[in-house]
DNA sequence: TGCAACATACCAACCAGTCGGTATAATGCC
DNA sequence: GGCATTATACCGACTGGTTGGTATGTTGCA
């Protein structure tokens, strides 16, 4: 009836992949056991163990996953920006703006962010793990540094900023508002926080005084 | 010589918190096992059960005297930022830039946040434990709110923010600053996100277009 | 039929918590 | 003050349950 007799390697490991990053987001990688993981994912320990060598190498094959859709996920936001507008502050403004959408949308308060989870146990994982998170903090850096500086270059920017830690700012209100999230369970903090980031990217680049853009609402 | 025969109870007691915070903070709480406490502090499992009726009754007392000395923290700055300044505005930016004096002159680059440690682990905890980080939060919150609320009294805001959210602000990018410092360990980090919120409450509560303040550099 | 994809039984290491015992400090009594 | 008595602080070997990992089977598919 419910479990199909089908054998697909690639979805019992998508399915065991998902389970752990479930229970990882709850409890912590440490606290996660390897039964927990297959009995949410439907599996067995001989299932678990022959498609992961080690409950450390699942930890990494997770992180990795997670980072990948990560930056697909940027990617493509981006690129959408970029497609809706040719201004580069307009892209900026509009990619939070879609971030702010997603976060509106989202039917349960947000689980939370791998990267936050692993870091705080960050002892528990080798070099080539936590190498996963330094890329992508440093990628999404990259990313809206350069695009920052594009905006900076057309609108100077009423403070002297440096553009690598406002480019970091995007990471830090996104990784802040999902620990607000978690702690106080409500879904609507998140977006309500880029908004601000937003604003602050509107003030600090604002072209002249009548040149700041109305409130979206 | 080193080991004084005297006992003190106390300080046995906060040995073994202290030691607790430490390895929490690397390895979370899970993986953080009472023989690794104990052997920090150089007590034995004895005086830790002495102590503590349970791993569980260290957590909560740890997180509560982490809360206590946050409280503490916030309301000796802001007291001082009050006595600098009878402007709010003022006084907020003073906050923040307490935070940046701090911040910038640490040794280390700060080992995180046990409230965010805890978050991700947050199943492992009894709900009397959680509430500490909700009370911590939400004081917070209501602290700069109230603070804010007049500042938006005296400059009205150049764009329209709701003073909840704002106030938010300030716990979030802290905590998204700390992932980033634990991640990337730029111990200058922390202190150059504080400055952007800084920026942005001057931007926003700018009296007028000749009225913003010139970077300070 | 051969091999990948599972399932099941099992093990050794580890871990929170216990317990009998000892050392030190506090208290009550003369 | 001195001393018996009690309470507190601490020690460390031990235990029962748990956990990551393995060894050995069984099943489905090319």
């Amino acid at each position: 009836m419910d479990s199909p007799r089908v054998r697909d390697p690639e979805r019992m490991r998508e399915r065991i992949l998902d389970a752990a990053q479930a229970l990882i987001l709850d409890h912590g990688f440490a606290a996660t056991t390897v039964d927990a993981v297959v009995g949410r994912a439907g599996a067995t320990k001989g299932a678990f163990f022959h498609h992961f060598g080690s409950k450390s190498e699942l930890a990494r094959a997770l992180v990795e996953r997670y980072a990948a859709m990560d930056r697909a996920h940027l990617e493509e936001r981006l690129s959408r920006a970029e497609k809706l507008s040719s201004d580069p502050l307009q892209q900026v403004l509009l990619l939070i703006a879609l971030y702010e959408e997603e976060f509106a949308s989202m039917a349960e308060p947000f689980a939370g962010c791998l990267f936050a989870s692993y870091i705080y146990e960050a002892k528990l994982f080798d070099d080539s793990t936590l190498e996963v998170l330094r890329d992508s903090t440093l990628r999404w850096r990259r990313v809206m540094r350069e695009k920052l500086e594009k905006v900076a270059a057309r609108y100077p920017p009423r403070r002297e900023v440096d553009m690598e830690s406002l480019a970091d700012l995007f990471y830090s209100i996104t990784e802040g508002a999902f620990i607000m999230t978690k702690t106080l369970g409500d879904k609507t903090l998140l977006g309500r926080q880029a908004r601000h980031l937003r604003n602050y990217l509107e003030l600090l680049f604002a072209p002249a005084e009548t040149g700041v853009t109305p409130p979206i609402s």
